[in-house]
DNA sequence: GTCGATATGTCAATCGGTGTCATACGGCGC
DNA sequence: GCGCCGTATGACACCGATTGACATATCGAC
């Protein structure tokens, strides 16, 4: 018997040699790998002990090739942040290993002319059952047709457009920019500057959305001069800060739009020499680690990336009805929003 | 003919499918996939023009079935930080992308007692070609002997130990330490404090030693007291900082062994209201976003992870000889350090 | 005119599962 | 006692490519 297993531990078992050791039909083994109902329970269970001791694990390949599921999923997405990537593919995991499915992370660059035949590519592979996609690959044209032309299911994080025939998670940017704005209202500043997102990506239309309703719901005046545009990275936070603390009448709050800007905003700050947060509060927007690890520690908004990920995951592995799922953002205080100082600056 | 491509067009195309549109065997189509010898010119181009106008793509399943190379490989990991993650997870898929082969991420958890049935169950499912192991699982015992057991090809990214059998690229952490402390010596620097990285990390020692290599060669007497724990995370960094300047006779400039501790160390500084970079000086290590994110930006050392990782995907689907590649590490002068102020603090 | 390298085709076997259909057993209603 | 249905299991073809053994055919070179 150990000769016998040592030889067998070279080589991958096969379904066939599991049926034989349980001596019975190669059938009734797949029957026990795939639940099947019509299986009495000493015939599983006795399937079950010579799949242990022979250590098997069903290929992929073969199962896919026989044309039924390929318990394979694709997570596709372009070079956000890493920050941003890597709570994605945690989530997206976590919902995967729970289910049994394996997990493709497959990067593709929306500005190339083929992306879609890259995905179609993709697909005809591997084969995968459905697919996640993440946030700028959501609104890429040429990638939603292909996926819609080869019928295969998808869930999309955060899309910026509509798509009724899919399901998407995302959250409400609008509400959470409102509360943050609400928040420094509340905190006493008047003079709130605003640092937009890429141009590209909707939620930026959304997030500057939500700072003019609070602005307006208190009374504020908006002025234009207090928004300037941004593209999501420390650098152009970096530029549009220095603009806005240039201003003959400088804002007492600054709110980026993300929390890369909002590091940016800091540094300009901090190489004017201001005081933070009494002479200047910032507000990010994401909670990425960045926001714990600048100084002063930003207030933010806490995206909760991993869960929309995890939901759209579940969402695709069960699938069933289309749906759109809103989730929760949380309102994060940390050390860079404080009341504006008596002294005009 | 538009009639029937639209009907092949939902429809996965065959091997067949394309012989039949060419007019050839389907052995010869066979032999145009994996380039091999024995094809004419004209014939490639017109089997090579019948798969284009079909949309084929191979279904990497029946290939791996049919039991030659999967063209696949796996990255094994474990959660390290997003940023490392992200580095490498892009240096393997260039490498990949390149060649034409398909990337499997998986993430581990080394501190699982399964980790290496996670492994093998990876390796028995979907048939990989190779693996490439990243920092931490590159010493994760139990995975290394379910490799070698299953005699399958690997190559560790930064191994902390030696495996004569495998193949490994690598940087020179103490040279590199050595370089930065150096490089703050040359600045005036007399007392540096150093924040050592997290115990399990071979790297850790490696870098303390070129530290104290460093302060051997300058002559200076090697202190304990301004060496300092830490995890390689921010709050550790933190932690340490705040002890070290609290010393009685604090230093002018400290080395943290990763830029998360060094962002952990410059809050600190900030949090006591020290001019950065006047009156403390601050190096980091690894070179990560967060490295520019953070006021002052870090001088740093360049770890090239994205190039170790492409290294290292070569080295594995070239196959080829065992082989131990260093590459070079860069010292990037930013604004956090500059020589220390005459007064004393 | 034969040999050998190049170029293509035929045919069957194979990889490791799953789908389809067939079969066997037991209980239930009439 | 007969037919029927639900449960439980088995036999076998098939998915789509690769691979090997062989069979040709063409073209130069010797």
């Amino acid at each position: 018997m150990s000769a016998e297993d040592n030889m067998r531990a070279n080589i991958r078992p096969n379904i066939r040699d599991v049926a034989a050791r349980a001596g019975v039909a190669v059938k009734t083994v797949s029957r026990v790998l795939n639940g099947h109902p019509y299986v009495s329970a000493p015939m599983r269970e006795k399937v079950e002990r010579a799949m242990q001791d022979l250590d098997f694990v069903p290929s992929v390949a073969a199962r896919i090739l026989s044309g039924s599921k390929s318990n394979q999923i694709a997570l596709i997405y372009d070079n956000h942040s890493p920050y941003y990537m890597f709570q994605i593919q945690t989530g997206c995991w976590e919902a995967c290993k729970a289910r049994g499915i394996r997990l493709l992370a497959q990067p593709v660059d929306v500005a190339d002319p083929d992306v879609g035949d890259q995905v179609r590519g993709l697909v005809s592979e591997t084969h995968v059952d459905g697919i996640v996609l993440s946030s700028p690959v959501t609104d890429c044209v040429p990638v939603l047709r292909a996926l819609d032309a080869m019928d295969i299911p998808f869930v999309r994080i955060s899309p910026g457009t509509n798509h009724a025939l899919t399901s998407s998670v995302f959250m409400d940017d609008a509400q959470a920019a409102d509360d943050m704005t609400t928040h420094l209202i509340n905190a006493g500043h008047r003079r709130i500057g605003f640092i937009k997102g890429h141009p590209n990506h909707m939620a930026s239309d959304d997030r500057l959305f939500g700072y003019r309703r609070a602005l307006d719901r208190a009374g504020i005046a908006f002025e234009p001069q207090l928004v300037m545009p941004g593209a999501f990275d420390f650098e152009s936070g970096f530029a549009a800060g220095a603009m806005l603390l240039d201003l003959r009448d400088r804002p007492t709050a600054i709110f980026a739009a993300n929390d890369d800007m909002a590091a940016g905003v800091l540094a300009a700050a901090h190489g004017r020499g201001l005081a933070l947060p009494d002479q200047l509060s910032v507000a990010g927007f994401d909670d990425t680690t960045l926001a714990r690890t600048v100084w002063p520690a930003l207030t933010t908004i806490h995206q909760p990336m991993a869960e929309l990920a995890r939901t759209a995951t579940e969402i695709l592995i069960n699938g069933g009805d289309i749906s759109h799922r809103r989730l929760a953002h949380t309102l994060i205080e940390r050390a860079s929003v404080a009341p504006p100082s008596r002294m005009t600056p």
